[in-house]
DNA sequence: TATGAAATTCAGCACTC
DNA sequence: GAGTGCTGAATTTCATA
């Protein structure tokens, strides 16, 4: 796909802020008719600009109020530790391979410390290779969007 | 609201998956008809459960390739730094505040590391209450997701 | 604009306590 | 017998061509 005009943008962030809007709402804001806005979300979505369309569920309700950020480095640097963290381990909502001294950056949501506790022990700490691990512990989210600043 | 049973947290599992699927989808896999999907689907929307529907955007699409982690320790602990960040700069997409040596923890999307420089310069430097400022970028992208393990 | 599909509402049935 | 959760049909609203 070539350009994203002004349109498409907008549409993009409406839809990041709010799935469930309809096209007519859309269409209003946007001062044009349903179908146009109908053909273009049907385009990004095919050329890959909108990737999915989820519900974000409310973490503290389902008790997954501990949020631990984890910064592990590698002692020798093999595939390994990346494979196994390909094949997603269910705590971890985000990993990263990172440039510089930390190797991986680690997001994990569980229900308790004694949870995240049993995570580095049974998960991490049989990975050999792993030389440093620290980890963090969220006291309050400040801000958390999935939006980017389109 | 009371408990959840196990119908409302397959309903839940599924729509962090995948939003767009019909209440009769949903219903169809889980062995029921239609109505009680729809009824559960909207009491979880009520008491909070699902917070909001949204589009989930191709980052390197966007031009919004870099991802950097941005790790901040505070001089003296006062109230300034969070509220400057309450007040949500655009381009950070997760703000916490953390337990430890490190107090607030960054996740930010930009185009360039120019731009990551930039918003370090402009943003940042200029609170003069900043004692450490560590920053860390994205090589690859493991995992992400915004689902919880339920 | 026209069509089909989906969401939404509702009356009535089945089961539990 | 009151309460809850289901079915299936009727209606409205939307997506879609």
């Amino acid at each position: 796909m070539e350009k994203l005009d002004d349109i498409d943008l907008e549409i993009l962030r409406i839809l990041q802020q709010d799935a469930k809007k309809t096209t007519r709402e859309i269409a209003e804001s946007l001062h044009l008719t349903a179908s146009p806005v109908y053909e273009r979300i049907k385009r990004l979505e095919k050329t890959g600009y909108i990737e999915k369309y989820v519900a974000l569920l409310d973490k503290k309700r389902l008790n997954q109020s501990i949020t631990a950020i984890c910064m592990v480095s590698l002692r020798y640097h093999n595939k390994g530790f990346i494979d196994t963290f390909e094949r997603q381990i269910k705590e971890v909502q985000e990993c990263y391979h990172m440039a510089g001294k930390v190797d991986f950056f680690l997001k994990i949501h569980l229900e308790s410390l004694e949870q995240y506790h049993e995570f580095v022990r049974s998960k991490l700490s049989n990975i050999e290779n792993i030389g440093v691990l620290e980890s963090y512990f969220v006291l309050k989210e400040i801000t958390k969007t999935t939006t980017y600043h389109i």
